[in-house]
DNA sequence: CTGGCTGCAAATCATTTGCAAACGA
DNA sequence: TCGTTTGCAAATGATTTGCAGCCAG
């Protein structure tokens, strides 16, 4: 048996907001649904209008605000690719991912490696840093493009 | 004998300024000269902070021009750290390193570890792929602001 | 009740562009 | 000369905030 995907996330989301003092509301609860079934990633705009085909009267700022929220409670990544917008990446129950990219043929794919994620953890330490999430791109040629 | 360091990027941004039939002027030499004699990531105005201390004269809108001209011919490159500015990235004649990023006061720091991108080397070569370069980054809270 | 929330509109902030005058080739 | 460049100011676009009324706890 496989529970609901959002159910478990939408509690992690309830549970930060309670820490904080924070109310959960109907809205919130739309923005975070929706977000939660995105795949890619997702701009305000584009994500406003998903919202909206639920629930018609919610405002920009509501999902911009509930966005930060998504994002402190480690529920989404915000991020830049340059294009000016910031978009929201899902990150997924079974923890993040790092990109490996082909510079010819422009597939993406994913990996994990602990090790790595231990080192990054010493370079952090020894810098003062405590560390709250990373990225790590690697671009290059894949085996059909070599 | 070595020469000197930005005579040699003077002369590439001249050469990418005559292919594309633009004009070498006073304003975009200074602004190249004060943009290579940067280390760290300079938003537009913080450099032009700097070219003003030479050219009091040189307004905003000629460096963020004068700097999408650095980024096509490949001299420098532009960053998003999430803190709504674009910096712009030295590219330094020695190779490049890593950021650590505060999420509270946006300092960035650099470092290097020549254990993690051996690591990225065997993710990579597991996943045959051909590592050309990458992009590494830690989000979290520095010292200062933990 | 009451302090947090919402939607709206207005304010910000960085970035981008239009334009007349100045300039380089 | 002629097309490019410049500095200014204004336009743009995304993001952020103030506020009056609304709502969850």
């Amino acid at each position: 048996m496989k529970e609901i995907k959002t159910s478990g996330r939408i509690t992690i989301l309830n549970d930060y907001l309670e820490k904080k003092g924070l109310k959960s509301t109907q809205q919130r609860y739309d923005i975070a649904d929706a977000f939660f079934k995105t795949t890619a990633h997702v701009s305000l705009d584009e994500l406003l209008r998903r919202v909206r085909r639920r629930n018609p009267d919610i405002g920009y700022a509501t999902v911009y605000r509930t966005m930060r929220l998504l994002t402190e409670s480690g529920l989404a990544l915000a991020r830049q690719f340059g294009d000016g917008q910031t978009r929201y990446e899902n990150v997924p129950e079974d923890g993040h991912h790092d990109h490996i990219i082909c510079l010819r043929c422009s597939k993406i794919y994913e990996f994990h490696n602990r090790k790595i994620e231990e080192l990054q953890e010493d370079v952090a330490k020894k810098m003062g840093f405590e560390v709250i999430r990373h990225k790590l791109e690697l671009y290059g040629y894949c085996r059909d493009c070599a």
